[in-house]
DNA sequence: GCCGTTTTCGGCCCGACTGTTTTCAGTCG
């Protein structure tokens, strides 16, 4: 069973059990050992077969492991098979529809007999629901709302896609005369790949103005309701947008609760309860005195700690580091100095070589690698031949665009056996190898690990791309045994890629935040196919913050002749496995025109500085 | 079912809103 199985038949345990009337505590431990398995990023198969490796995880104690044990190994586990016997999956299903929750879904189940959402469909429209308990007709007409959306929503969206209009909206309140601040709450501001909803926060301003201007927005398909202090709109691409008006001195507060995550409120929560406070949306109190608020820094600090990136605010062991002042300072998008994977008009891209190498340098970048899909991938994907014409082309580019470092790369696919897809001069030709895999997704484990093990022992390989090769709402990553092959590369020097394709963020938060565990290097890349996508590396870099990385933990931060050395360094710890691989044991040298651009001195020798040197900021 | 610089028993985050009730249960975030 994978970690979302496993995260799945606790939480419908846990559903059923509410059904039932159970120990609410008791519902609780089994949706928070959920989550726990839900957001580790190691495969639950291994922590359970690793002594006390499950009961290590808060919230997860010796009944829980067990259980999860006999879920990883069996399927099941006996109170699981106990309340399927009783209730359907399909009834626990239900509780999916907005306002029913599992003692609404728990009446229906027993007093009418209801499954489905049909039958659920069939029973509101005959006035059965009317006279149950607790019910009413406003709710059997809410369930019938519900039933209607929830069969033409699609779900969430990538951050990527209502990061425009969520811009667009909040631009247009702060326009608002009075109007002294908004921002974007919620899971966008937490900066996950994807969000349910937005969640828009604003002070000062009249309310009639604030919400009139809010709900009269171009991109406003319905009012879904509009009061004082908050107003709810459906947009034209389907997004909820709520937007809350709140006191100036409580804004703090506010903005903190309202970016979550809701775990990481409960975690503030608690260490106020110790400290005989009370932590609201309304602010921090001690008794009946107000304490803090008027800042997300005011209320942390009260709290006894500094503030805290809302990237990190996921109660994944984020507050007890910065109780230790051991929260790291996360990279930044202008930490990123060059970009090693993108493509051109020469395969599959939009843009020329030279457009492409202008863009990334408009941007700032000391140095950048194109990396042409290989023959395996597509019709017209580079072969040994056009390898070598290329190598003309970006000599030649790197004439015409001085002032930039252009590496002559590739994207080499993985082939199934895990044989890359060129020969080994040809690769050993090129300054940056990226192995990626592009078919044959649907390998068993053994088979997908072995394959890609075998590519990073290659000794001419730099990074492997979008290592999992997910696409967000469209297909799952490979079934790989990520450990294994994060201590391959750690051991073997070779970059792990966050690819910053929105629908990709491969690798994820969870994983690359486990990679930088291992001690494998993370390399931030667009894989952009335009020269517009070199804009998607925010979206990478939003990833990395995700998962906690610094700066030094990225190897494209690096300055240029840093950056050389590195991948130099790392090259020297394959060389025992070159002489077997390859007769020619090469380290790529810059050409004489790449050494006058940046007024290096001689070949070979050493960077003054080593380690992540401060450079004068890029323009932006 | 979990957890412990008061604790191995007795707690477990908090408030708004809705719709049902006639003081509160259920749901949501």
């Amino acid at each position: 069973m994978t970690n979302a199985e496993v995260a799945r038949a606790l939480a419908n345990i846990a559903v059923m059990l509410e059904m039932e009337g159970g120990n609410p505590f008791r519902v609780r431990a089994y949706r928070e050992a959920a989550r726990v398995i839900q957001t580790q990023a190691e495969a639950v198969a291994t922590l359970a077969v690793e002594e006390g490796r499950l009961e290590s995880l808060g919230g997860i104690g010796k009944d829980l492991a067990g259980k999860i044990r006999d879920l990883v190994k069996t399927g099941s586990t006996k109170i699981y098979d106990e309340l399927k016997a009783k209730i359907p999956l399909e009834v626990v299903a239900l509780t999916e529809l907005q306002g029913l929750g599992p003692k609404r879904v728990g009446t229906l189940f027993q007093v009418l007999g209801v499954k489905t959402r049909a039958d659920l469909e069939q029973a509101a429209r005959a006035g059965k629901l009317r006279d149950l308990p607790g019910f009413g007709e406003k709710i059997e007409q809410n369930v019938l709302k519900a039933i209607a959306t929830a069969s033409q929503r699609s779900g969430r969206m990538l951050l990527a896609s209502a990061w425009p209009v969520a811009h667009a909206i909040a631009d247009h309140v702060r326009d608002v005369r009075g109007v002294k601040q908004v921002d974007i709450a919620g899971s966008f501001r937490r900066r996950k790949e994807t969000v349910g909803d937005l969640d828009i926060l604003a002070c000062g301003g009249a309310s009639e103005a604030v919400m009139g201007a809010f709900t009269s927005h171009p991109s406003v398909a319905e009012v879904l309701g509009r009061g004082e202090t908050k107003s709810s709109v459906r947009l034209v691409n389907g997004l909820q947008v709520d937007l809350r008006l709140v006191p100036e001195a409580a804004y703090g507060a506010a903005l903190l609760y309202f970016t979550g995550s809701k775990e990481h409120n409960i975690e503030l929560r608690k260490i106020a309860i110790e400290q005989g406070m009370s932590l609201n949306e309304y602010g921090l109190t001690r008794g009946e005195k107000f304490v803090a608020g008027r800042t997300e820094e005011e209320v942390y600090r009260a709290l006894g700690g500094p503030w805290i990136p809302p990237e990190l605010r996921e109660a994944r062991g984020e507050i007890e580091l910065s109780r230790y002042g051991r929260l790291p300072r996360l990279v930044e998008l202008e930490d990123l100095r060059g970009d090693l994977h993108m493509h051109t008009d020469r395969t599959d891209g939009r843009d020329s070589l030279e457009a492409m190498v202008r863009a990334a340098k408009d941007r700032g970048y000391e140095y950048v690698a194109l990396t042409e899909h290989s023959k395996a991938a597509m019709a017209r994907g580079f072969d040994e031949a056009r390898l070598k014409s290329s190598a003309g082309e970006i000599e030649a580019v790197r004439k015409r665009v001085p002032g930039i470092e252009v590496l002559h790369g590739l994207e080499v696919d993985i082939l199934a056996d895990g044989a890359l897809d060129l020969d080994d001069d040809a690769l050993e030709s090129l300054d940056w190898v990226i192995v990626s895999i592009h078919s044959r997704l649907d390998q068993d484990a053994k088979a997908a690990t072995a394959r890609v093990l075998r590519a990073l022992d290659h000794p001419a390989v730099h990074a492997m791309g979008h290592p999992l090769g997910r696409v967000i709402g469209t297909r799952e990553g490979m079934a790989l045994d990520l450990d294994a092959v994060l201590a391959r590369a750690a051991e073997r020097g070779i970059a792990m890629e966050i690819n910053s394709q929105p629908d990709r963020a491969d690798l994820s938060d969870a994983h690359a935040r486990l990679a930088r565990e291992k001690g494998v290097r993370i390399v931030i890349d667009t894989d952009a196919h335009s020269a517009v996508q070199l804009g998607f590396a925010q979206f990478g870099v939003f990833t990395a913050r995700r998962a906690g990385l610094a700066r030094e933990d990225i190897l494209n931060t690096l300055p240029y002749l840093n950056f050389r050395e590195a991948v130099r360094r790392d090259r020297r710890r394959r060389e025992p496995a070159v002489a077997a691989a390859s007769p020619v044991a090469r380290t790529p040298e810059p050409s004489v025109a790449r050494r006058r651009s940046t007024g290096e001195k001689a070949p070979g020798r050493k960077p003054a500085a080593s380690g992540p040197a401060k450079g004068p900021r890029r323009p932006r």
